[in-house]
DNA sequence: CCGTAATTAACAAAAC
DNA sequence: GTTTTGTTAATTACGG
């Protein structure tokens, strides 16, 4: 085939095809170091304002917590809580020790 | 309280301070929302590369491999590798086990 | 020492002792590949009961969080709540939209 | 309709088939209980195993990558390794980058 | 059949 | 040091 890292299959590599396969996996394998490498920096900094937050005195958990609830869609919460209500009562009205 | 997302407890909320706690706390959670949003485009970017290889042949899992291989110590990398295989010769060979 | 898979370091591997130790390897090896096999099976028999519950009507989701639930200690559950309620007044009492 | 824990709607629950339906989802909800809890046991002696291996100087994620490696086909991993190791090699060896 | 969504397992990190 | 917790990757199941 013409490219490395290709599943497909047939493997006799065409040196000329095969450099620029190579060279596109390289501009492939670079941009995703960098972004992920960005990406580390900006989960740093948020643990690093997690750790400030708690030397202030705040509970981590909870502003994770406010932190998840506000990035959920309205939807998803509105459907979560429904769930848990369906399944309060599908165990007989909390009948079953739940809570 | 003092401070709401206060792990300590007591809540009599004095409402001055709750008030500065208040606007700290929106402050925090603010920038970390902030910081969370860049750091998913990033991850969605990132998703968006190995997409895009995959569609020009590229396979998706080498390719994660090889981001993974890069990122290590090579003398780590090696060493892990030269166990690996030690162990393995040890046992017999890989095929010490059907299908 | 003298064992393969074994992170420490030095390899000079005498047979003697190499020998033994790829014993007791094999040994723990065969041991975990044994337990995982029950365990997958026993996974299977869980997916079969939720596909046969939802062959007779039952929602697989809220099957899955009754067991959830059920399987939680009583005062996880209601740490969870105090936490969820705890950050309902943080935010204001609701008021930054949620729910 | 007659089914708690049933995605479609209306609960108003005619006591005879509510509980019937009842009956049977307690069944459900028991059996995987059960099995689970087999489940949770056999995931524990397997980390158990783990650990006096590792007490006996074997590198757990060594062995963890055996059992992962003899649980595959072993075309399959020839495959893999072969197109990872063609890859880097067309990459300009793994040392492409530092640290 | 492909793309997506959800569950599960592995890894890493942090708290006690 | 160990034990939990959070994050990430991979497998699996489902809907278009």
């Amino acid at each position: 085939m013409t490219q490395m890292a290709q599943s497909s299959a047939r493997i006799h590599t065409p040196a000329k095809t095969g450099g620029i396969a190579a060279e596109r996996l390289e501009h492939f394998v670079a941009q995703i170091e960098r972004l992920e490498e960005e990406r580390a920096e900006l989960g740093q900094d948020v643990r690093d304002l997690y750790l400030e937050a708690e030397n202030q005195g705040f509970d981590p958990k909870i502003i994770r917590q406010i932190v998840k609830l506000r990035g959920m869609d309205p939807c998803e919460v509105e459907a979560h809580e429904a769930l848990l209500h369906l399944t309060m009562q599908a165990l007989g009205g909390c009948g079953n020790r739940v809570q």
